[in-house]
DNA sequence: ATAATATATTTATATATTTGCATTTGTCTA
DNA sequence: TAGACAAATGCAAATATATAAATATATTAT
């Protein structure tokens, strides 16, 4: 299987991927969520210091386009990577960004 | 030097770069771009089917934001990756896209 | 059942992005 | 210098996204 020549669809699903990524706090929140880590709203919502609502929206957003998962246990939701790899994706802009 | 625990400022410049290649067409345009190819304006929009003046805003947005650079040879301009690694996040996304 | 805590959703407003057309600027050649 | 070709820019309409306040839903404990 090849990973270049992908069709309309995949570019699709990989910018949304991205999109899904590309915001300030959202990859402070994948930050938090390196090596397998597993954090819930209020967790990230303390750490970023952002609104509840505001908190939920992003992690929500990264749940839908593949990013992340979930996993209720009583109250609690917990949000982790779903591909370990993802982890890559911030680490490599970030050093281009340092360059 | 870190990778994690970034500054807003880092964080920013990080979203603005991923947000310059979180599109279709851009990662497309990416895909044509590996291994350190060089393509006009005018090639791109011949391979895309798309129109020279969207072409061009997507090139220029992809240069804006530290993805690509360019480099005028008589009356092309050629665009290429700034980053040989930024390949890696175009394949890092495909392959989550086809698990 | 009720209260308390944790998440998610709805809604509205503000802001940003995408696209193509028309135009402009830059470069080469006759 | 004029004409042809390549690339970039300004503009406008359609679409998408971000944010927060208010509200709703889900779970646990009393």
């Amino acid at each position: 299987m090849q990973i270049n020549d992908l069709t309309i669809e995949q570019l699709e699903e990989a910018a949304n991927m991205l999109k899904a990524i590309a915001h300030p706090m959202r990859i402070a929140i994948l930050n938090y969520l390196e090596d397998g880590k597993k954090l819930t709203v209020t967790q990230i919502h303390e750490l970023l210091k952002i609104e509840q609502s505001t908190t939920s929206h992003h992690l929500g957003i990264l749940k839908d386009k593949g990013v992340l998962s979930s996993k209720r246990e009583g109250k609690n939701t917990y949000y982790f990577l779903r591909h370990a790899n993802l982890s890559n994706i911030v680490n490599c802009v970030s050093k281009c960004t340092m360059g």
